[in-house]
DNA sequence: CACGTGACGTCTA
DNA sequence: TTAGACGCCACGT
């Protein structure tokens, strides 16, 4: 568990600037299949001062999975690197930006 | 040991 | 396109 954790945190900071990743895809990556809902743990943990991309994992379905305040954090943060969010927390383009 | 709970994913109607 | 039903799995109660 403690590797798996591990691995999340390496992939993310490895991951190209202006790029998404899903959280299904990272579990995969990380090698362990079927637990994209420990990722989301993992990242919910992460200190808020964290230097990881955290914001640039949405779901599956291209849309960010927060709420509240987490959420506009993660749409500000991705916005600034110039992607599109629609209020909904849809990723406009989604695929173009897929690592 | 049973059950509820997630920053989720995939399939179907 | 959307909503529900399941599947999945570590963890706290």
């Amino acid at each position: 568990m403690q590797e798996f954790q591990q691995n999340i945190y390496t992939i993310l900071a490895y991951l190209e600037v202006g790029k998404l990743t899903t959280y299904g895809q990272l579990a995969k990556r990380a090698g362990f299949p079927h637990h994209s809902r420990h990722v989301g743990k993992v990242l919910s943990k992460l200190p808020k001062d964290t230097r990881l991309p955290w914001y640039r994992v949405v779901n599956s379905q291209g849309k960010i999975s927060l709420s509240g305040e987490s959420f506009l954090r993660q749409k500000i943060h991705l916005e600034k690197e110039g992607i599109e969010i629609t209020d909904e927390g849809k990723i406009v383009n989604f695929k173009q930006y897929l690592d």
